[in-house]
DNA sequence: GCCAACGTTGGC
DNA sequence: GCCAACGTTGGC
């Protein structure tokens, strides 16, 4: 099992959101590397919840990767802000994943938290300039992350 | 709202 | 295949 952290914009689509919902494909990942590592995750994953381009950005709550390999159809949709009219349907270029919300975390874990915690190289998000959208965490960051959550 | 970082596009 | 122009992300 993996741990990954997934940013979205509150504005746009947030941990309440989703624990409304329960479940939601994660989609519109028009990054490369992003949607590679959105490829391999696995069913029984666990992902952080990551607020950007709000204020302050952190890791709000956990969910839980409950569909795998999830073709993103928005890539389709030639009215949806992320259709992507060089994808072949027979071999759609965007791959993504439905998510299921776990938990909202007591305690927000905010990036300035986030920095005074972990170095750049334990958890990418933190690294100045980071555009990913979609990234690994390591067990052990995990682990750390998730006892700040409970404090 | 600004702007640094950086990925993508397209002319050559 | 290079690289300038452009668009987007996301912290501040």
């Amino acid at each position: 099992m993996n741990y990954w952290l997934m940013k979205s914009e509150p504005d746009v689509y947030s941990i309440d959101d989703l624990k409304r919902d329960r479940n939601e494909i994660w989609d519109g990942v028009r990054n490369y590397q992003a949607r590679n590592f959105l490829k391999t995750m696995a069913v029984g994953d666990m992902a952080f919840f990551y607020h950007s381009n709000t204020k302050p950005p952190g890791i709000a709550g956990l969910m839980k990767i409950s569909k795998a390999m999830v073709v993103d159809p928005t890539q389709f949709d030639p009215t949806n802000k992320y259709y992507d009219p060089k994808s072949d349907p027979e071999e759609p270029r965007w791959h993504t994943v439905t998510v299921t919300y776990v938990e909202t975390f007591a305690h927000y874990i905010s990036l300035d938290q986030l920095k005074d915690t972990f170095t750049p190289d334990e958890l990418q998000v933190v690294k100045r300039g980071n555009r990913l959208s979609v990234m690994p965490v390591a067990e052990a960051v995990a682990q750390r992350l998730l006892n700040l959550a409970a404090e």
